[in-house]
DNA sequence: CGGACTTTTGATTGACATCAAAACGCGTGG
DNA sequence: CCACGCGTTTTGATGTCAATCAAAAGTCCG
């Protein structure tokens, strides 16, 4: 019911998903830790697909690269957030670490297994619930809202999964926000500059943000006034 | 392993899931058959979510309305797919018939109980990942390609999904097709008109079309070849 | 045949991309 | 501690693709 969702459309993320993986689920079996750092790729877009993923520390982005360079990035996990589930005999994007982190691997095999035969464990299908919510969110960014409207909408989102208010982390480069938002990594810039000057955000490093004036972010999220 | 999945990089949708559907699912007790004329909506955005669905005739859209009226269609949904799933209580998106069309309805409370107990059952939970897929190949349409390559693009899954070589029907309308790829009715009409000129499809009617020259449309989806 | 809706074509504008360069931040080594 | 170098971020000038505004042509049905 935050004040986000009107600007959206889609609410989603009910709850945390690190607290429901402690009864014994078939799928858990096999488990295992791997650290990655910052950059490290834990697969690309085609490797077999033997794990899917739950972060325990960090920040994991998933991506396509189109053969001209351009990449899109689906979506950015976090602490707790379970990926990778969804995939075939091999990997349909490519996962990478932002920065430092770690993640639990749960091995794919077992998970298909006791999807056929006893039904797929809960939690995987809540985390691949939560995936097509967000999934849809950003086709509606993507395909209808201008540029100051996705950068608004993805700063305001940012900062309601963090829930530190006033310092929301940023740990993703100009360049990813801007490949997960369709723009370029100017256009992104130029949006940030704006909001600043009009006393919507505060900025004080590159990678860490206050929202000093939540109305007229979402104003500007929900397209009602305009930047410039 | 088709020509396409080069274009939009992920694959997706592996088998029929209507055939699946006959091995007695605890969640199939208590459906019904619903009948929808051309435009008449299964429920709006907002609605209480009582079911999910399954198509036996015509076509589905799934959209979501922006306060200024801009529309973003999330998906199509035709014969023997399976929408709805990922709703929370209430239904994220409006579902309205393009066709007339007949669905078969799911109680969302049995599947939820179904979930919880035993797990969720396979086919709705198959049916998510193709939904995810779907999502996720849109995404990298909307984010980073041209007008030209995301029409392409989709006239080349319509050609594909249907399987009729020759002769592809499109029961939507141009305005539907501009609000799923992100553009204007009048970017589409153009982008089909230039394609007709340059003999890489042909259009008997408005609502049909023949791919005529396969791989000069696959060179203009990926953007290797552009129109104009 | 007439009326209403859908599709197509044309002219102009505008938002964002592109090209280019300056400013900033940060780690390394003198 | 400061100078240097390199990657990231920011600002500026210009170009372009798709949106917008406007109207004609086509299609369906009573």
């Amino acid at each position: 019911m935050a004040s986000l969702s009107k600007v959206y459309v889609l609410r989603h993320r009910s709850g945390d998903e690190t607290s429901q993986m402690a009864d014994g689920d078939a799928a858990l079996a096999g488990t295992c830790i791997k650290r990655l750092k910052a950059g490290e790729t834990l697969h690309v877009e085609g490797d077999p697909a033997l794990f899917c993923y739950q972060v325990i520390g960090g920040v994991i982005k998933e991506y396509n690269t189109l053969e001209d360079g351009r990449r899109q990035i689906a979506d950015f996990y976090g602490m707790g957030e379970i990926f990778g589930i969804s995939e075939h005999d091999v990997h349909l994007h490519t996962a990478e670490a932002i920065s430092e982190s770690t993640v639990r691997c749960f091995p794919r095999e077992a998970l298909e297994r006791a999807s056929s035969t006893q039904g797929t464990p809960r939690v995987f299908f809540d985390a691949l619930v939560s995936s097509l919510h967000r999934a849809r969110e950003r086709m509606i960014m993507l395909g209808r809202m201008s540029a100051s409207q996705r950068v608004a909408a993805f700063l305001m989102r940012r900062a309601e999964e963090q829930g530190t208010p006033g310092h929301t982390e940023l740990p993703m480069s100009r360049q990813d926000i801007a490949d997960h938002l369709g723009l370029t990594i100017e256009t992104v810039c130029r949006s940030l500059t704006e909001m600043k000057k009009q006393g919507l955000i505060s900025m004080p490093t590159a990678r860490q943000f206050a929202i000093a004036d939540k109305g007229g972010l979402e104003e500007v999220a929900r397209g009602v006034s305009r930047l410039v």
